[in-house]
RNA sequence: GCGCCCGUAGCUCAGCUGGAUAGAGCGCCGGGCUUCGAACCCGUAGGUCGGAGGUUCGAAUCCUCCCGGGCGCACCA
């Protein structure tokens, strides 16, 4: 790791700058370390003398070379040099790095824990399949969860289920009106079919039944009211297609190693008034205000103060400074808006009220809660969740409009400190290419959109589960036909791993404000730029380490302790020695590319970062032999690397929630 | 109309808060399995960084304008 490193550089170089060059410490420029390009000109960069050139009336080049003198010796850095154009280049102390890091004896920077982290992701409306949209959704989240808490946070994973919503109402709908089911019928369904994909296919039924004539969505909203209302038949049928499809989403998202900590139900927020209470603050604040005239008469209505609020409907003529936006309908009835408030509300503990929790599923042994609005009969008590010091909401950038509004209320009723840390993860939303759209049975117009919109209300869209099949099956005839001997479960068990790193690496490796158009091909590719690339690089550093082990008895332990007296020339000199010692470096970045990727909420960096140690890791074990090598001293330093990168290399994979097959 | 996002090699994309010769994967062409497993490695070709101005010692990166594409802007969520 070199954080450590850079905390040693960054502070001597602050010191020196105040004590040496006089500057006050409030105009001390901001220090920034850069990674040279090539481990000939150093191993970390400095550019503060260019900075500083204005200010000193001095030469980039001569400041660098005055600073460097100045700087004295600092632990685990070898020398400095100051290179003509004006950088200060740090070079490291090799050896060192390499074995304080094998050895575990680097400590980590004191994790500042400034209380708990909410993420919330998932959150798949409950009435049909999950598809490849919400997979991304998920992908993010989870890794943003792990990256947090490589960082030593504190962090709660919620996932909020919109029970009663229209999407849920619309399979009620489907299931009484279209097919003349009763709840017995549906539980019966559910018991004999796949019952997530059942409603897919009822869901687009639904849509094209209310195409067909508008008249039928009245009873839309008769399904809302009854399922608002509760205590009747569809209620019933609602509550129960919403639990047995949160439970399918579970199962699809275990597939992906992705689990939760608390499941946030909306009727949950509606019964135990959550509104209600987060109403009252708001009005008492004037943050809402009951429109009495014009086109919104008769709602309570939040103002959009700020410039940036996109302007009216283009057929407006009212004055686009006055933008408001319904939290409360004339009929009564609170907006998603509002709800969401409340929810954010009381993820900061600012509400004053609390959910009950009862035990909803268990994770790998650990037990998942989920809200509830009555106090649970006995079971063990539940921890604390809620009252968190910040919250991401992982959703796409298709909702950017409503997280601003979130983030406003909260500032509008003093909270700004809540506000601050009230963080919407956008991402851009995945469509499907257009061969892909094409193999699904649908036309695509090629003068159209480069994409074809993923649409659960058409029932266009790849399905999570169906692509992890494909994978899986994919995978196993491949790890079958490279490993004869493997049992029909092990090759199976190796197919998974392999199709889950495919899937979660294709979905973190474009920047979050890039559109995924979803080609199925491309994400069914296991060469290149892919998931099981970085797999097969760790496979093989365990190979050659099992194979270590076996010829000369070495293992990770006796190696790194043979360091302590192997001659060092393997490592720090010639072009072998700097391939080696780049190698180490890049491997070492780690913790700086999980700041990196925390800071941006880019957490592309981290796949982009894992995919090019694997491939700096592949050329090195093929220039540089291992087995074969004769020279004692060699072999220990390159078995030291091949150690270390395999180390940080199954570390990154986790934080993208991947494991690492032995054999593939 | 207003706001946000995208435009870099044939295709899909990186390029970090401006910095050292613009990179990668796929595809194309050509090499490498009597081997630490070829899901790999090595090499060739391929770019007016959408366009025009501006700021700067220095711009793919920052600012302005323009062009092309996407998304958002409901008493839906």
């Amino acid at each position: 790791m070199i954080l450590p490193i850079h905390a040693a550089i960054r502070s001597r170089l602050h010191d020196t700058l105040t004590a040496t060059f006089g500057l006050a410490p409030t105009e001390l420029p901001t220090i920034s370390l850069e990674l040279p390009p090539k481990r000939r000109l150093g191993d970390v960069a400095v550019p503060v003398a260019f900075e500083l050139a204005k200010r000193l009336k001095k030469a980039p080049r001569a400041i660098a070379q005055e600073l460097g003198a100045a700087l004295g010796a600092i632990d685990g850095v070898s020398r400095v040099e100051a290179a003509s154009n004006g950088y200060l280049n740090f070079f490291l102390d090799r050896g060192a790095f390499l074995r304080a890091r094998l050895e575990g004896t680097v400590p980590p920077l004191a994790a500042a824990d400034a209380g708990k982290v909410i993420v919330e992701h998932t959150a798949i409306n409950p009435n049909k399949a999950a598809h490849i949209g919400h997979l991304r959704n998920a992908a993010l989240g989870d890794t943003l969860v792990r990256l947090l808490r490589f960082q030593g946070r504190t962090v709660e994973v919620q996932n909020y289920i919109d029970d009663t919503g229209v999407q849920v109402a619309d399979v009620v709908v489907g299931f009484r009106e279209i097919e003349g089911r009763n709840l017995a019928d549906v539980k019966r369904i559910a018991e004999t079919t796949r019952f997530d994909y059942y409603c897919w296919d009822l869901y687009a039924k639904v849509g094209e039944w209310y195409e067909a004539d508008a008249a039928n969505l009245a009873k839309r909203g008769a399904a809302m009211h009854a399922i608002e209302a509760g205590g009747n038949d569809l209620a019933a049928m609602g509550a129960f297609i919403a639990d047995r499809i949160v439970r399918c989403h579970l199962d699809t998202m275990a597939r992906l190693n992705v689990d939760y900590d608390l499941l946030t139900w909306e009727g949950d927020i509606l019964r135990l008034h959550f509104w209600a209470a987060a109403f009252e603050d708001l009005k008492r604040r004037g943050s809402v205000f009951l429109q009495t005239e014009g086109k919104l008469a008769g709602c309570w209505v939040m103002p959009i103060d700020d410039d940036e609020a996109p302007g009216e409907e283009p057929d407006g003529e009212e004055d686009p400074e006055k933008r408001e936006k319904v939290i409360v309908r004339s009929n009564g009835t609170v907006t998603y808006v509002g709800k969401d408030i409340a929810n954010q509300f009381w993820k900061f503990g600012l509400l004053g009220k609390d959910f009950f929790y009862r035990e909803f599923a268990s994770q790998n042994g650990r037990i998942l809660w989920a809200t509830t609005s009555h106090p649970p009969s006995g079971g063990s008590a539940a921890p604390p969740f809620g009252n968190a010091a910040a919250v991401y909401n992982v959703i796409d950038t298709r909702q950017a409009y409503l997280q601003k509004l979130l983030k406003q209320a909260l500032g509008t009723m003093g909270f700004h400190k809540e506000a601050a840390n009230s963080t919407h993860f956008a991402y851009e939303m995945v469509a499907l290419s257009h061969a892909t759209a094409r193999e699904l049975g649908y036309t695509v117009d090629p003068d159209g959109k480069p994409f074809v919109e993923v649409s659960g209300r058409k029932g266009l869209g790849v399905k999570a589960d169906d692509l992890i099949d494909r994978l899986t099956r994919t995978a196993q005839a491949e790890v079958r036909q490279r490993n004869p001997e493997l049992s029909d479960a092990d090759s199976h068990r190796t197919a998974e791993a392999i199709a889950v790193a495919a899937v979660r690496y294709f979905l973190v490796k474009f920047t979050r404000n890039k559109i995924i158009a979803f080609d199925i091909d491309e994400a069914l590719a296991f060469e290149g730029e892919t998931g099981p690339y970085l797999q097969y690089a760790v496979a093989r550093a365990g190979n050659i380490f099992g194979k270590l082990r076996e010829r000369e008895g070495l293992d990770e332990a006796s190696v790194t302790a043979a360091l302590a007296v192997a001659d060092r020339a393997a490592i720090d000199t010639g072009d072998e020695g700097d391939e080696l010692w780049g190698l180490v470096l890049e491997a070492g970045r780690l913790d700086d590319v999980v700041d990196q990727a925390v800071r941006s909420l880019e957490l592309s960096v981290v796949a982009k970062f894992a995919f090019s140690l694997a491939q700096s890791f592949s050329a090195f074990y093929h220039r540089q032999p291992i087995l074969k090598e004769e020279r004692r001293d060699v072999q220990l330093w390159r078995a030291a690397a091949v150690a270390y990168v395999r180390r940080q290399l199954t570390h990154t994979l986790a934080l993208m929630g991947c494991d690492v097959p032995a054999r593939m």
